[in-house]
This record gives C-alpha cells, sequence and structure tokens, in this order.
DNA sequence: GTCTATATAATGATAGAC
DNA sequence: GTCTATCATTATATAGAC
C-alpha cells in the first residue's frame, strides 16, 4: 500500500481532503472554503494561510492527485513482482474516494497531467494491440490513445447519466461489478467492420 | 433546415441563446445574468420577467435542447428519403453550436432526456449488431447501450482535454476531421481479442 | 499555527415606473 | 414587455489577536 505522504496528516492535509471531497462533491464554484474548513475541523483563516486561496487550493488537489499516480506507477515499475491486478487495486484504493474530484476536474479542463499520465498508459497498452494487429495502422498512436483515454474515462465523468441509466452508483463497488461485465462486451466487439470502416473512410477522403 | 422555432427570434429566444452561450463558456455557476442579459441586449430585470429565476432559465435550456432533438428525430422518421449523412449534417449544424453547453450540462447530469435520446440511438445501432454476432451477448442490450452512447459523448465532455492532446479544438469542424479517422480506426478494432475477453470474464466470476 | 471579526465585492432576486 | 434602482445574501479575502 502507498500509505500517507510523509509530513500529512497534519492540518494542511486534512484541509486538502476536505477540499477533494467538497470540491468533488459539489463542484468548485459551489464549494465553500467555510465548508471545507468545517470539514477539516479547523477555521477558514487557516485554509488561507496554508493554500493562499480557493485557487490555490484546487491547485494543491490536483497537484496531491497527480503525485499519487506518479507514486503508484514508479511501485510498479520497481516492484516488478506486482501484478496488473494489484495495480488496479491500488489505484482504486488511491483514486476511488476521489472519483467525484477527477471526474470534475478532468471535465472542467483541470488535472491535465493526471489525463497525460493516463494516456500514456492508454498507449502503452494500444501499442501492445499493434503487434499482432494484421492492416496497419492510419493514425498515430499517440492520437488513438488520446481519445481511447477519453472514452475510458467516460463512464466517470458521465457518471451521473451512466448511474442513472443502469440503476447503480458507478462509482460505487457494485457499480463497478455491473460496469465489468458490460466493458468486457464492448471492449472485445468491433462496432464497426472491416468492410464498414473501409467504407466511410473513402467516403471521408472524397469531401 | 430546421429553422427557428415559431414564436421565436423575440426577446425571450435572444436570451436563452445568450444563456446557452454563457452556460456552455462559463459554466451554470460562474455565468451570471447580467452578462447573459448584456449579451441578449436586454436589461437583467427582462430575463426574470421571462425566466423566473437562473435555475428555470437552464431547465429551459435544457428543455429547448431536447425539443429540437425530437424535432429531428421526427424529421428522419418522417422523411424516408434523408440519407444517414444528412441526419448527421443537420444534427451536426443544429448541435454544433451548443456543444459546450451540451457537454457541460450532461457532466452536471442535467439534460437527461438528451442523454436518454442518445442512448435509444445506441440501442438501435448495438441491435443490429447483435444480429450479425456470432456469440450472444451476456449482458442486456440497454446497459451496452448506455455505455456505449457514455463513451460516444467523452470527446464532447472531455474536448478540452482531447483538443490539447490532438493539438485541435474537437469542437471545431477541423477537429471533426481529424476526429474521424481515429473514431473509425477504434470502432473498427477491439482492445481485447475473445480468448483475452474469455479469460477476464472467468476471473469476474471467481471472485 | 490557529482563531475571530470585518471589509468588500458580486450576484440573484425584487419592486415599481414607463 | 421592458427598464432602473435597490435589497439581501453570500463568500472570498483580509487584518490582527492569541
Amino acid at each position: 500500500m502507498a500509505g500517507p505522504d510523509p509530513e500529512d496528516l497534519t492540518a494542511r492535509a486534512r484541509i486538502r481532503d476536505a477540499a477533494l471531497q467538497h470540491f468533488g462533491e459539489h463542484g468548485f464554484d459551489r464549494a465553500t472554503i467555510r465548508g471545507i474548513a468545517e470539514t477539516a475541523g479547523v477555521s477558514s483563516g487557516l485554509v488561507r494561510h496554508h493554500f493562499g486561496s480557493k485557487e490555490a487550493l484546487r491547485d494543491a488537489c490536483d497537484a496531491y492527485l497527480a503525485k499519487a499516480l506518479e507514486r503508484i506507477n514508479d511501485q510498479v515499475r520497481t516492484d516488478g513482482a506486482t501484478e496488473g491486478v494489484n495495480y488496479v487495486a491500488v489505484a482504486g484504493a488511491t483514486f476511488g474516494p476521489h472519483q467525484a474530484y477527477i471526474a470534475r476536474a478532468l471535465s472542467e479542463g483541470r488535472a491535465t497531467s493526471l489525463f497525460d499520465k493516463l494516456v500514456e498508459l492508454s498507449q502503452q497498452w494500444l501499442a501492445e494491440l499493434d503487434d499482432r494487429r494484421s492492416d496497419a495502422p492510419e493514425v498515430p498512436l499517440k492520437d488513438r490513445a488520446v481519445v481511447a483515454a477519453a472514452m475510458a474515462l467516460s463512464i466517470a465523468v458521465l457518471h451521473q447519466q451512466v448511474s442513472r441509466g443502469l440503476g447503480v452508483d458507478v462509482l460505487s463497488p457494485q457499480g463497478a461489478e455491473v460496469l465489468a461485465p458490460i466493458l468486457l462486451d464492448l471492449y472485445s466487439h468491433p462496432s464497426l467492420s472491416p468492410e464498414e470502416a473501409a467504407e466511410l473512410r473513402s467516403r471521408l477522403s472524397k469531401d
């Protein structure tokens, strides 16, 4: 387990965690410094003392998450024995509680380094697929990775709509169980046959 | 072309269009009634006169978009000669200018009827695919349609991240051109082989 | 490091004239 | 239908005591 940062568990850390929660639940604009301070068990003045402003507090949240992802990736890279499943478990435990925040931050165009990290992972995944692919891809790996990463995040970002549609909170553990077989099915069945794709591609170049 | 609603082009319509723009650009919370009024060329008092409150104004925006989609779908259903391409063109022309608003509304859990309509379309699409599919799907069509719809919307909702990654504004016409071949490639190549899917599926049921 | 109290600015809502 | 003027609320930012 990654465990908490050193020099954490302080009031500063409590404020940041409370901010993660409030920003995630209510959005940046609706969340209030006073509310965050209350959840953290401190005064609003102390929030300012530590972070300066509401924006700076959000930046700190983004940076904390990026650092956490970095830490996890490093751990996987170092600890060769760690299997993919464990990676997922660790990542889930670390980011699970912050899914709402991450979803909001990403849809607001923030947490860019987090998104970029995910694009990297997506790119590695696609690269492996390319190795055993018959036809040569006509679009750059990186571009496909960007779109694939966005698609992978769509459930989190649109979790309210998806949860409503499926009748389960997809950000909850049960939701994850419901989601898994659906994603498995979707990801193992192409929506377009090679012929259809070729047909549509030729139409594109015609315009 | 659908053209503007009857009883439109009035101050009320201008206010609604301005609201669509401001909510899309700045988000609901940051957008101000005063700013919307200014763009519409009216006073803030008139906004209240017509819509009552900021929330009600947003509801009107959602309803307008849902109605527009309804109108387009009806038109396609009636006018049998309309081809898929035209449908896309009409839909693009109608919703293109409001993509930012739609993206925000969806990620905030709003515009639910719009999302549901898209799930329906997604469901029809998947149903056709199921017909020429060898293995029987193990998850309900509807559930797959919900997730597929969310994935299809991910580019719009995460347009800031995707645009940054691709180096083009994906909500612009050029962006659409860049995007098309990428989506074609992704949608015509499964990320998981049947064997991998089966392997993962068995792991799921084991837990 | 932490708190209380205050200043200030912005905004949604309202009332009433034309 | 449309506008101007005002109210009341809320929340960030600040200053200064402990």
